[in-house]
DNA sequence: CGCCGTGTTGACTATTCTCAACCCAGGTGG
DNA sequence: CCACCTGGGTTGAGAATAGTCAACACGGCG
């Protein structure tokens, strides 16, 4: 199984064998959790990396009064918080959303890879460029989209990102998430969740059932929900900034 | 004057003279904008970090069809885009909402700083934590607030923001942004906002005419919004790292 | 003076939520 | 093996929240 950060990152620019290495390397120590267990709660102190080796978790946050707010997915390859641990503590939570792999990545192994692998340091920090953009894109998702253009960008989002890790199948992929959490990312009730679901079956765009999502026209969704993949920044944007030599730092 | 970077810096470290210096010799070269200019476009090629000295201004983005989301606001004392260098273009805008005063540091002199300066290393690096911590919040407030809950928690937020950096005066505060900037901010129309406004106004929570916002009872409002101070992070966290020598990158 | 950007109001509409009931499938225990 | 239980998913009816449109008020500025 090839480790998945290494394609993930590999989106961004080329590792080299050495490189791939000290990755496999540092994901060596692997905690095994259930569906919808908390990998890290609001008010921890934050310990060690989380890297998602496979399955599914997402952010949220909970008010007082319990609504909660999911605020990203986590698909295998993502570092579920590299860039929390200069915090004294968590000001959110990290859940699975089925069984999953987790490495868990002590901050003095991420040090050393950040001191002794410029093109992983790199790498790291272009992802965590595209996590604070799909944040931005959540916002105005949210924010200005109606319900039945949230879904379809959602959905639009999740394909793509699955994708550029190799974990769809043709034009369909394995999403295991109920109505009541999508509910949670996208500000909606359950039952408006199941009737706009509804309405994308009806209007031919995809077909999510049990845990199985599949896009049956991927360009009318994405016009449905004015999704523009820019944000993603998936085009090997770092090609460039390895001819030039790119960060210093 | 004060160089607000630098105050807003110190609410997590300590810096040292010399970094102060380097500071304000780092944001040497000035432009002054007017009110609602674009200080960088979508699609642009960032070619330097802005640092507001002085005014207003905020991220947003605009869909096809003319909607228009705003994600940040910045304050005096916030660099708009000091994580973006990386990347080959802007997917997003900045604007000012007031006249404004905008230092332009060439990444050279940023990666300077961060190669000479680990105080503001880590400084830097936290106020991008906040500033993530405060777009995770967003996504919170138009996901699961009511209007009149997100305006008061919006309005709490900018309140503490302009707090820390010495910007208010008693409760109130400089606030010159229109209502239909507010509308596409939380997500609501102007009408809307205006109608929220009146009620936060008819509870004697605050008062906003004009440019100038008064809170009138700070704990109220905080109540009404549900709002948690706790993610911007203003405890002088760095104090702890201070002490442990931090970290080693 | 008159214009324009902003704020305010009323009437009406649309979207989304709430509540309550019911269905269905998978897993468990008798 | 079957009955039951439980966690999703689905439906309908009615209510609340927020949007739209159109008109008007107000103040600063050319």
């Amino acid at each position: 199984m090839l480790n998945p950060v290494i394609r993930k990152l590999e989106n961004f620019t080329k590792l080299s064998d050495d490189d791939k290495l000290a990755l496999d390397q540092a994901a060596r120590q692997v905690r095994v959790y259930g569906s919808r267990e908390d990998i890290i709660s609001e008010g921890d102190r934050p310990e060690a990396v989380n890297l998602l080796l496979e399955g599914y978790a997402c952010r949220y946050k909970q008010l007082e009064d319990g609504r909660r707010q999911i605020m990203a997915y986590f698909v295998p390859g993502d570092m579920c918080d590299i860039n929390v641990f200069i915090l004294r503590q968590m000001d959110h939570s990290i859940a699975t959303l089925s069984p999953a792999t987790v490495a868990q990545i002590p901050h003095d192994t991420i040090l050393d890879l950040i001191a002794q692998h410029p093109r992983i340091t790199q790498a790291l920090w272009w992802s965590t460029l595209v996590d604070e953009a799909t944040l931005r894109e959540w916002v105005v998702n949210v924010g200005q989209r109606s319900a039945y253009e949230r879904m379809a960008h959602l959905l639009c989002e999740l394909f793509f990102r699955l994708r550029a890790v190799g974990l769809t199948n043709g034009n369909s992929c394995i999403l295991p998430v109920t109505q009541s959490e999508l509910g949670d990312t996208l500000g909606l009730s359950t039952v408006h969740v199941n009737r706009t679901l509804q309405d994308l079956r009806r209007d031919r765009l995809l077909e999510l059932k049990g845990k199985h999502l599949s896009i049956l026209d991927l360009n009318a969704l994405q016009e449905a929900a004015l999704f523009n993949p820019n944000y993603l920044h998936l085009e090997h944007e770092g090609e460039a900034l390895n001819a030039n030599n790119g960060m210093r730092a």
